[in-house]
DNA sequence: GCCCAAATTGAGAATGATTATTATTTACTT
DNA sequence: AAGTAAATAATAATCATTCTCAATTTGGGC
């Protein structure tokens, strides 16, 4: 069987519910509100569906627009209300940036970091094995025994350098 | 010449300009809004008094709060401007957590990250030029350029690693 | 000190993201 | 299938922050 990128956290021993990036099952969708002890819509089978087949990074509300042209009656109230819910049970992870909308990801199997722009918001994931060998060295040279991390970067993409340079007067 | 904890960033050969903790001159602070290119108002200096004897991480808000008691006619959108000047030009570091306000603090003069025990809350600052030099080679990797970032490890502290060793239940 | 252009201000309106309210509809238990 | 608790869409409300603009203030020359 073949496994795919994303897994919904938090993962349990027995009953780990792994989402295909492309092709998913819509019982393990289902499975999956079900373990957020929330029952199963319609809006809430087509929220998820955006997300896996979706760019991952989203904005609550690209996600309802996505979803608006498949069921133009769904709310973004509903949207947000999801969102929430998969938050706070590390189902979705939420990246916020300056002032900008919040953005959402399937909480992925293993851990990556973002490069983000602080002019258009857009996120570069990225993993660096040197830098988190610094990291446990520095948790060993304090004693630490370390569980997680969380490193944000702020920059200026080309784009908007570009942008910049430009429309400069 | 006593320096204490703060200095208004961007540092610049020349004429670092440091602000006391608890006591400040005035002149101080009026050429500090001056290298930034704008006017010195009562406004902005009641504004750089109260960053610099408050504590820490304040909000726009409650800035603007202990401002009014002095001077009750400054507007909010007074402070929030100034803030955003400040922080365009790292004067202040600008702090946000979820969808919380966000606060701000004057730019400390050395930049530190933090490792935290996810048991008892205990934080230890620290600063890795090895991990800052690899964060600004991923950001020239994907063409941005870096602004700042924020690093937080969380992990178990000595002491935390102890008790739980001993007092297992 | 006085003048004036340009910058700054305060008040309140505007914006944009997110959340609350509510009347109606829907999903799951028995 | 029926009852009930949860979920929904629509819309109003909220909250932080930014914008608008008329009135005021600043700083650089005289």
């Amino acid at each position: 069987m073949e496994k795919s990128e994303f897994t919904f956290l938090p993962r349990q021993k027995d009953e780990d519910i792994t989402i295909h990036d492309d092709s998913y099952d819509e019982d393990e969708l289902k499975a999956l509100i079900r373990r957020l002890n929330l029952k199963v819509t319609s809006q809430r089978l087509l929220i998820l569906h955006a997300l896996c087949e979706g760019r991952r990074h989203v904005t609550a509300q690209e996600l309802y627009e996505k979803i608006a042209k498949q069921d133009s009656s769904i709310g973004f109230a509903t949207v947000y209300r999801f969102l929430r819910h998969m938050n706070e049970q590390k189902f979705v992870t939420e990246v916020r940036m300056g002032g900008l909308p919040a953005r959402y990801e399937l909480t992925p199997k293993s851990h990556h970091d973002h490069l983000t722009c602080s002019d258009c918001g857009q996120i570069v994931e990225f993993e660096n094995k040197q830098i988190e060998a610094l990291q446990e060295k520095v948790a060993k040279q304090f004693g630490f025994s370390l569980n997680h991390h969380v490193l944000e970067l702020y920059g200026v993409c080309p784009k908007c350098q570009a942008t910049k340079a430009s429309g400069k007067k």
